[in-house]
RNA sequence: CGCGGGGUGGAGCAGUUUGGAAGCUCGUCGGGCUCAUAACCCGAAGGUCGUAGGUUCAAAUCCUGCCCCCGCAA
């Protein structure tokens, strides 16, 4: 089919590949533009501008599409259908109705929980044991459209939001194009979504990572888990940033040793060789992987050696 | 020219302000103790102190250029 693709980040490459490599015709990459990033504030391309280019896939970057100029773009590109992937923009009616198909959406939750922008690390905070991909046909609502296809991705132990983006990522991909097979032999179909069971998630921001020790331990855990690799879990240590990349919940201390005292949450109760234990509000966290502000991320073990920390110590004081 | 931290034996750090014999905690290797050990004791190997140049009797330390890593902000 004649497709034009709408998405931006990581998530969207695999789909595209997917959709050229199975021979379909991706007539045009909408993209959001160039923004500057990093530490230089050098500009850089989406990752589906990079993946466009080498594809020899024509890219149009709209800084607001839904200006009229941009639908008589459009039109220039005539397909069969739209194929929209955390594209970072809402598209108006104009837009959706404009190929003979519509749109579809890939959408990295099972529909209609986890509508919005951070499903995949919102499933791993919850503790969600599945999660999943779905296919909709885009409507003018929220990812409210109704669903043509569905898959159940189980989340595993030691998830993270990298590993699972990535797998749901790559099933979105594949899922794509069934459904679009299904669509393109007119078998598709159509469910629409219980509004009633909808939940929403927001973005995420780097706040959301800061972590609230009176939480229980498998709470914060997960919450390290989800935000791993962006926008990661983090607390404050004598005024610097602490981000946690790795932790272990504890039921207890492990150490017969400090019972008797009372310990704050948040703070340091046991030092191990490789590992920091550190009390919650229910439960202990076992922290073996860490970052401190400025250095580089390495485990416990690594960070005890040249960092003097003693038990006691309280983390997430004011910063 | 967005702000800031940092590059020192395999790992993580101190030492840089007040230039003058390369240090600490680990790891590795050898030996010892032990029923045994990630514990303890003894010993050893391993570093052009990111890189290029400058100042100096003397530079990890002061000055300049460059490379690389990281946190924030976007």
């Amino acid at each position: 089919m004649r497709i034009i693709f709408m998405g931006t980040p990581d998530f969207s490459v695999p789909a595209l590949k997917a959709l050229a490599g199975a021979g379909h015709q991706v007539v045009l990459c909408v993209t959001q533009p160039d923004r500057q990033k990093g530490r230089g504030k050098h500009v850089s391309f989406p990752p589906v501008k990079e993946a466009a280019l080498s594809l020899g896939i024509p890219v149009l970057q709209p800084e607001r599409i839904k200006d009229a100029v941009w639908q008589e773009e459009l039109k220039k590109y005539p397909a069969d259908i739209g194929v929209v992937i955390a594209y970072g923009q809402i598209l108006p009616k104009s837009i959706l109705t404009l190929p003979a198909l519509g749109c579809v959406n890939v959408h990295a939750s099972l529909l209609p929980k986890y509508r919005g922008a951070s499903p995949i690390q919102q499933s791993i905070i919850d503790g969600e044991n599945v999660t999943g991909v779905t296919v909709m046909q885009m409507d003018e609502g929220l990812d409210t459209g109704d669903m043509i296809a569905k898959v159940r991705v189980p989340i595993g132990e030691d998830e993270t939001g990298g590993s699972l983006h990535d797998k749901l990522a790559l099933a979105g991909a594949k899922l794509l194009l069934e459904a679009l097979e299904d669509l393109e032999k007119g078998k598709a179909l159509f469910e629409k979504q219980k509004n009633e069971d909808a939940t929403y998630v927001g973005m995420l921001k780097k706040e959301s990572g800061r972590i609230d020790w009176s939480k229980s331990a498998a709470e914060i855990q997960r919450l390290v888990r989800g935000l791993n690799p962006w926008p990661s879990a983090y607390t404050g240590l004598q005024g610097k940033t602490l981000k946690i990349w790795e932790a272990k919940v504890l039921p207890e201390p492990g150490d017969e040793s400090r019972e008797k005292e009372p310990s704050l949450p948040g703070q340091i109760v046991r030092l191990e060789k490789d590992a920091i234990t550190v009390a919650t509000g229910s439960g202990y966290l076992q922290i073996t992987s860490l970052q401190l502000e400025g250095k580089k991320r390495m485990d416990a073990g690594a960070f005890l050696r040249g960092y003097a920390l003693s038990p006691g110590a309280v983390l997430g004081e004011k910063n």
